[in-house]
DNA sequence: CTAGGATCTAGAGCGGACTCTAGATCAAGC
DNA sequence: GCTTGATCTAGAGTCCGCTCTAGATCCTAG
């Protein structure tokens, strides 16, 4: 069956690391730090054996810290999905309040950008008109 | 005059603080990393002095960071200021750096938010539909 | 059987950007 | 003159998110 084994298909660290993108070291801290959502099965040999889900959920938490959510929301996070159903809204809220980080973020940065826009413009125009003539005051420019 | 007047106003680092949103423990440290473009002026008592320029290129600098530039670059920046005219062209490359990197930031934001908002309305849809029966697999859902 | 690389644990170290402390000095109001 | 609050310096401390180390163990290929 595709499901079953689909089911079983496990990953070592440096599998994960490969498809994540994090460090083993990473993924040891992350684990640490209890951002995933179940303890990690090992094998007879001690090592850790992960599986799709543990891959899926790193996947979303890489996505979620590069958009600036900090590992303790994480560990937020998973451990309300660790609970199981019954704290949808809490899960809900925590989403809704990084989205909100999020979109402010978006935010700022398009202000910066037009900003550095704005600073490119004023360069490339004095570069066109007066390269060769020193006569800005430094005192009125940055 | 008012031009004169206005070239003369300067502020306390309180002030500065107040008018950048900096502390003045970031003031000064800022300071200390060379990222002003000029040497702060002192009063007879040896209190820093700050002029409206500082003020204006030090929340040039806030928007800068706060896009995540770091301030090894902002210091990078203000010593090319420093050293006046002659060097356009490294002070236009140094913003172009950044811009794109404010963008690939603006596009990765972009994504998380539709990941996020993909969840959001995952979870919703879950709450309506059944908030009451315990019926998902904890193993399938994040 | 053995050599190599991947993995293990516990814990130390690091880089960035501040933040805070201590002890002294300065300045404005009473 | 005195108190109170802002500022001064030098340097230590903090927080975050890893990264690296050491020394042991496991496993796969030859």
């Amino acid at each position: 069956m595709a499901t079953a084994a689909q089911q079983e298909e496990t990953f070592t660290i440096g599998e994960v690391a490969e498809r994540t993108g994090l460090s083993v070291h990473a993924l040891r801290y992350y684990e640490r730090q209890d951002l995933l959502i179940g303890p990690v099965r090992r094998t007879s040999g001690g090592r850790r054996s992960y599986t799709t889900v543990d891959v899926d959920w790193l996947r979303i938490c890489v996505r979620l810290r590069e958009s600036g959510m900090p590992l303790a929301d994480l560990t937020r996070f998973a451990a309300l999905v660790r609970r199981g159903p019954g704290n949808e809204e809490d899960r809900l809220r925590l989403l809704d309040e990084h989205r909100q980080r999020v979109e402010a973020q978006i935010q700022a940065l398009e202000e910066c950008r037009a900003l550095i826009e704005w600073k490119v413009g004023v360069y490339t125009e004095h570069l066109r008109a007066g390269s060769a003539s020193g006569l800005w005051d430094p005192r009125h420019e940055a």
